[in-house]
DNA sequence: CGAAATTCTGTTATGATATAACATAACACT
DNA sequence: AGTGTTATGTTATATCATAACAGAATTTCG
């Protein structure tokens, strides 16, 4: 129950210990029941996402697992991240070129992500009106769709706030 | 008024030359009016975009720009992509780090991309319903946007159709 | 016109992101 | 333990993108 009451953590004040450890426990869970096995380096790499309410480059995760004990080549990063994505635990945010961890593991849904570009927090909305406008307007084209992104850049509240004193 | 009848050309037969040859019209008068220069690189790389209903890779376009006498350092490409890029000409499709002409130049919009991965063939929606419902999200929570991306990744009606023989 | 300012293009070099391919190790099952 | 499967280590390289500066073309304006 902690954590679950600000719909968007990721631009405002919260327990984020709490919040991480709830996902993280939420991904343990998950793994488990899918007959997956949450390793020692995709587990840390989903505890170096949760971190911050932002997006990582696969190099920053990298550098991060490395200082960690792991070996430090492209593939150790991108193939636990790649797990991490096919299993919904973390999104890749397309317009980075970046990871961010699924706030919402378990429940499906395709997210939507704003991106602040001034502090560069990264919120995962779980509103479905976008996408369902979207597979609607791709319906009456006949389009089935597989996957989608769903990103806007723009300025968070707080970031707002501060600009406009 | 040629090419009008289909709204969504690039997945369906239509008269595509009429239909790149407007958007290149469109083009030539927009920069007139802006007070900028279509100069030949530019131009080349736009009519380069507009020969399939497809998104370019950066380096794609650049070996084309080449064969036509350009230098094939990547700054070529990029410099010519980003100025269409920055004019409303052309897109980028972040979710293939490609580049694709604007099938609606002048019109404000946010597009909206169906990318069929069978045939690679790229749909720019102009439809803003769901830019709207966005927009409508991100208003909610206080977030300001800039900018935003909206792709799927599916298959196209014809591909559907090809598939289901 | 002709000099200065601006914009555009050429060029070199490098940075940043991502994956192919194969070897070795760990695990799971019998 | 033996065998198939999954995960990790490692090397090398592919792909995408930009910084920085030199030189050429275009525009501006006295």
């Amino acid at each position: 129950m902690t954590g679950q009451r600000n719909p968007t953590p990721a631009f405002g004040e919260h327990d984020h210990k709490s919040c991480a450890h709830d996902v993280l426990e939420a991904a343990d869970r998950l793994v488990r029941e899918a007959g997956l096995r949450l390793t020692p380096v995709r587990r840390r790499t989903l505890e170096i996402l949760l971190e911050q309410h932002r997006a990582l480059g696969a190099y920053e995760v990298l550098e991060r697992l490395a200082s960690d004990g792991f070996a430090h080549q492209p593939p150790v990063a991108y193939r636990a991240l790649d797990f991490l994505v096919a299993n919904g635990l973390a999104h890749r945010v397309r317009r980075l070129n970046a990871f961010t961890a699924c706030m919402h593991p378990g429940e499906s849904h395709a997210p939507v992500f704003l991106i602040c570009s001034s502090c560069d927090a990264v919120a995962e909305l779980s509103e479905a009106a976008v996408s369902a406008a979207l597979r609607q307007s791709a319906d009456r084209i006949g389009f089935q769709i597989d996957r989608m992104s769903l990103e806007a850049v723009g300025t968070c509240p707080a970031c707002r706030d501060k600009a406009s004193q």
